[in-house]
Order: structure tokens, then C-alpha cells, then sequence
DNA sequence: ACCGGATGTGAGCACGTGTACATATACGGA
DNA sequence: TCCGTATATGTACACGTGCTCACATCCGGT
């Protein structure tokens, strides 16, 4: 009865994971037996390893992967800061990242929401021992990473090109896209350029406005019409829906394929333009949406298999020689010529 | 330079996590006292908790989590097995559960990719000790959770009804959509239906085609056409063309939204159907594409903030009473009426 | 002067695991 | 018989942290 005590007033603890001792306890041997029972290059009888193989499955033993790790083994922890998965982009490329690991045996903490909560997600999840930290571009100032270097977690920014030496990076040669599409634009004839762009305190952005810029003023052209969203659908539609007010204008650049999808919504409500005939709109990314026959939409590919496989590269590159110095790569982007130019 | 083979030899070993002992050894105080200085209710001279956190910040210095959790207290950590990201209502479900999960202290460990590996994944992450496991939807076969059980890691279902005394489920009353959809159609004069159902072996599907079939035969009618597809985009634009073949539909109800897009673009290209005229459309889940104004799906709602809510609290109540029973959770559906029907 | 409580402090254990170390046995060859 | 090597096994330590326990100090009130 004295136990009752301890049993009811904790309010029903959660009962404890099986351990190795319980297991060397049921099978009669020394715990170090069990250890080596799942280590893969270890002297053990093999009947004795089978008594213990069948003794764990029977209680239900599995060794603790955290309590393993603490002798500074790798942890198979990888922090992603994913953005925001209600964007195509950002969904589609989470996505295809956590596969990825998942297949290679690292398991991604992922932390997404608004910029403030992330940052606080960050410092937080600096506390558990990551192997690596994956920044999925961004708004997220690059400041709330510099705890990372300290704990000596490897970071690596996707779609952001940061603190080049300390950080790999990943990164789409975003002003080669933007001038891409005002290229293909230009073949078209057109030659009254609107722009689309997204939040300033993106990276990507700036790259971006300058590749336009610069293509265009090569052309001995200038922007008509500028705006500046948020990177969704909505927003790209009520931005077109000011541009698109002027009827001269023939070609709108967007800075990524839901607002260019917003900007194609709004056009298609304006009887004044004719996509493609009389207006050409091209989007960055190449969503899978965008291939949809309902908006086939011309875009510029931001590849993510590609992105992805060379992110787990570094992954491994970073985990097995800590010292290198972080590398910059450049993804080229490709034009996906469809149906809006 | 007896000490450089050891450096050099092990091609340069990550460098060691800063430990409270690091930061007692800097700061000259012991380490209980480090340990205190970051604990909430402890005794400590404030002169050297001050002196001990500024020490800690100079070197880096952050309590390892994971050492921290090994006393038996949570981890913090939940695994999440999230389907396939790139489907659109996974993706946005996905993102508010990570985001809420991170607003409360929670760091989910997603697993995403195909059955097998997602399969695979689930034993690996067992090795854990995770605080939960949430499983989103799927096909993953049951029987790959038991584990789970057996190490005292809750799992909370959400979309399948499995396990029920054992397991917290919430979930959709999938018959109860699939019904309100037939009488949105029924109200419209429809008589002849056709249903585009998602995957045999996902665990909404057959709830869903039983309120469709019900539903008809309470009208005193019967589907004139039937086809299963994917759940996705193209899935559902080649299952309606087989289905719209016969001119005679007038009402076509897709398992899912995504689906229905495809179904809405197949009849926009097909002379034989206009649509809402002629031909409705719903689909099923309420996706934030239905609701772009090129598509304005009328589709019945699978809500999200309210799942993801009764999931967060779920979380809570298993970790503060373990033993309490599974919990069944029914989502009401909603029919959210747009232009297709 | 004395005492009880509040405050401050360090030693040391416990958590669960992998493995270095020491020791023991078996075996084959000289 | 002896020795070297391969196999087998238990003891004990290390990993980094929180917390208990025992002890020291201080302060206000009787």
C-alpha cells in the first residue's frame, strides 16, 4: 500500500522505455551483451545474440538513438527552416528535402511559420545537437544563424547567398532567370516591361530586380510599371490589377510563379490584354501548377532535384571534414518556354 | 607533436559541443552552479549567475537537450509522418501543424515519401524517444504504429479512425461530406452522378464513396459512372475524360480537391459540358486553390485550423495523463458553396 | 545567546548507451 | 608443451545534464 503513493499522486508518470538492462535482466546476461548484440562488428556468441535479439523484440527493446549520441557520434538530427509550406515553392522543395534525408537516414526537425516564431524556433532547436541546420530562402535575418557557427553546427542556405566562407550555399544565379525571361520577352517584340516584385528583405529579390534591370537597360529599355507583393497569388493579382491599367503594357515579369498565376488571373479579367497574343507574363520557379494546361504558364526553372541532391551532398561533405571552408554553388536556371510569352 | 597524429589521423573530428563543465572550468565556480544558472528555481547569487551566463555566452554555450532529456522528462520532440507534401492539402496541413507544434515547444520530426520508405523511416525514428508520433492521413499501413505502443510513444491519428481504444483519432465524418455534396447536387436538379474515388487502401476513400452511394439511393438513385484515380491534378483530368464522355452527366463528385481540378479543366475543354450550366462539380477538403478565382470550386470543407487544434490539445492531454483512453475525435464537415455546382 | 528558516554551494548520483580494458577460453602450429 | 591469435565476456568509464543530499552561511526574531 506504501507504493500507492508513489503510483497515484505523480498523476500516472509515463511508464518507462525499455532499456538494456531490462533486456540483459530477462535474458540472463551482462548488459554490455545486449550492447553488442546491435553493434554491428562485435565478438558475441550467436546463439547468445539470437536469446538476446528475441528477448528485446519481445519486450519491445530498441536502443535509444539520443542516449547513443552523446558521445559525440552524429546525431541524424537536421534542423530545416522551411519557410512557409503554404507556398507552392517552399512546399514542393520541403518536400522533396525531407525525402531525401529521410532516405538517407537523417530525420529533418522542421520549423515553418512567421518570421518572428522561426527565429525563436531557432534558437531553441540550437539546443538539441544537429548535425546540420538547412535554411530554405528566406526572409529570416541571417543574424539568428550565428549561434549555429558557435555550436559548430554546419549551416547551409538554399536559395541565399550568406556569410560565404563560414556557411555552404546553395543558391538558383536568380539575375541570369530574370534576364532570361526579359530575353525571351524581347524575342517576342515586346518592349513595355512591367515588374513584379517580392518583399525587399528577401535575398532572392534584389538579384532578381538587378538581372531585369540590367537586360533591359541593354536593350535600351527601362521597367513602365513596378510593384512590389508578397509573393502569393493575391498579391500578384492585385498587382497586376495596377500594372495592367496601362493597356501599352506587353510583357510583366514576376518574381515567382504564384504571383505570376495572380497577375494571368487578373489578365484574363481585363479585356484590354490578350495572353499571349497582346501580353506575355513569365513566372520564376516552375511550380508544378504552372505546367497545369489551365495556366501553362512560362516560367523559369528553379530546379529542385537538382538543389536538393547537392544539399545532401553538402550534408555529407560538411559531416565527414568539418574544417573545409563552406562552398558556393550556383544553380543555372533554365527557361520553360510554355504558353503566357 | 605526439599530439598531431591524433589530430591529423582522424581527418579532423567535428570540434567538441561547449559543456557546462567548459563554462565552470572559465568561469571558476563549480558546475552545479553552471547548471543553476540556467534552471528557473534555484538558489544562486545573482553576482554569479550574471557573471556564469555572461561566461556561457562568450563561449557559446547552450545546455544539450537531448542530455537533458535523458532523466526520463520529454524530449520535445514528435514525429510526424506527413504523406506526400507535394499534394496541396497535405502540404497546407502540414504547414499549421509544424507552426503550431513550434508555437508550443514542439519540434516535429517529419517523414515524408513513399509508403516503403515512409515505412522503413517510422522504425528508424522509433529509436527516438519521441514525446508523440502523429500521423497524417495515408496509406501507410496500420500495423507499422504497433511499435509505438510497445515503447509508450502515443500516436495520434488524424484522418483514419485505427486502433481505436488504444490510439487518439481525429478525422473527418467522410460520409457526412460526401452527402452534403450530393445534396448541394441534388438541389441543383442533378440526376445523373458520377464519382471520381481517390486510392483503394487509403482509409477515407471507402467512408467517402459509402455517403455518395447512401446519399443516392435515399434520392432513389444510383452512380451512372465511377472511376479511381490518384488524388491528383492529372489523376483527376483523366478520370473525367473517360467519365464525361457521356454527355448525359450532369454532376460529378471528386474524393478529393485536387482531383476536381482536374475534372473542371477536362470539362472546360469538352464542348458537351458547361459548367455550372450543365455539369457541377465538387470536390472534397477545400484546398486555398479552390478558391482562386479560375477554378471556384464549390467543395465541402476538411478544416484544418480545427484539426490541427484538436490534435495540438490531444498532444497535450496524452503527455499530462499517459494512461487515459484514446480518444475519438469526428470533425464535422461543411459544404463551402462557389461556382461549380 | 539561540534558533529556525531562507539562501547559497559543492559532491555525487542517475539517466542509457557504446566501448576500452582486462581477462578468459579455444585453437592451431611449432 | 608453449605461444600467438581469434573469439568471448564482464567491469568500468565516458558522454552532458538535472537534481538530491548534505552542509555552510546569513538574517531576523525571541
Amino acid at each position: 500500500m506504501a507504493q500507492d503513493k508513489d503510483a497515484d499522486s505523480q498523476t500516472a508518470r509515463r511508464p518507462r522505455r525499455v532499456t538494456a538492462s531490462d533486456v540483459a535482466e530477462a535474458a540472463a546476461v551482462s548488459r554490455a551483451a545486449v550492447s553488442r548484440a546491435f553493434a554491428k562488428n562485435a565478438y558475441l556468441d550467436s546463439a547468445k545474440r539470437d536469446l538476446i535479439l528475441e528477448t528485446a523484440r519481445r519486450l519491445g527493446y530498441r536502443p535509444n538513438a539520443l542516449a547513443a549520441s552523446l558521445h559525440g557520434t552524429e546525431t541524424g538530427l537536421v534542423g530545416i527552416v522551411a519557410g512557409d509550406l503554404g507556398r507552392e515553392y517552399d512546399a514542393a522543395f520541403v518536400g522533396a528535402l525531407v525525402s531525401g534525408l529521410n532516405a538517407s537516414g537523417k530525420w529533418p526537425l522542421v520549423l515553418s511559420g512567421s518570421d518572428a516564431l522561426t527565429t525563436q524556433s531557432i534558437r531553441a532547436v540550437l539546443g538539441y545537437p544537429l548535425d546540420a541546420l538547412i535554411v530554405r530562402g528566406g526572409s529570416v535575418p541571417t543574424a539568428a544563424f550565428r549561434d549555429a557557427a558557435q555550436l559548430h553546427i554546419p549551416v547551409i542556405f538554399s536559395g541565399r547567398v550568406a556569410e560565404a566562407p563560414l556557411a555552404d550555399c546553395i543558391c538558383c544565379r536568380n539575375e541570369d532567370g530574370a534576364r532570361l525571361a526579359i530575353e525571351a520577352m524581347l524575342d517576342r517584340g515586346r518592349r513595355s516591361f512591367g515588374y513584379i516584385g517580392g518583399p525587399a528583405d528577401w535575398s532572392s529579390e534584389a538579384e532578381r530586380q538587378t538581372g531585369v534591370q540590367d537586360a533591359l537597360r541593354e536593350a535600351g529599355l527601362a521597367l513602365c510599371a513596378q510593384q512590389q507583393a508578397d509573393y502569393t497569388f493575391e498579391g500578384g493579382r492585385s498587382a497586376a490589377r495596377q500594372i495592367l491599367r496601362d493597356d501599352r503594357i506587353d510583357a510583366l515579369f514576376c518574381a515567382n510563379d504564384a504571383m505570376a498565376l495572380g497577375a494571368l488571373s487578373t489578365a484574363r479579367e481585363m479585356p484590354g490584354h490578350q495572353v499571349p497574343e497582346t501580353l506575355s507574363i513569365i513566372g520564376f520557379d516552375d511550380i508544378p501548377l504552372a505546367a497545369w494546361p489551365d495556366f501553362n504558364l512560362t516560367t523559369i526553372r528553379n530546379p529542385i532535384p537538382e538543389t536538393v541532391s547537392q544539399i545532401l551532398r553538402l550534408v555529407e561533405a560538411r559531416l565527414s571534414d568539418p574544417t573545409r571552408d563552406g562552398e558556393v554553388i550556383m544553380i543555372a536556371p533554365e527557361l520553360v518556354a510554355r504558353g503566357t510569352h
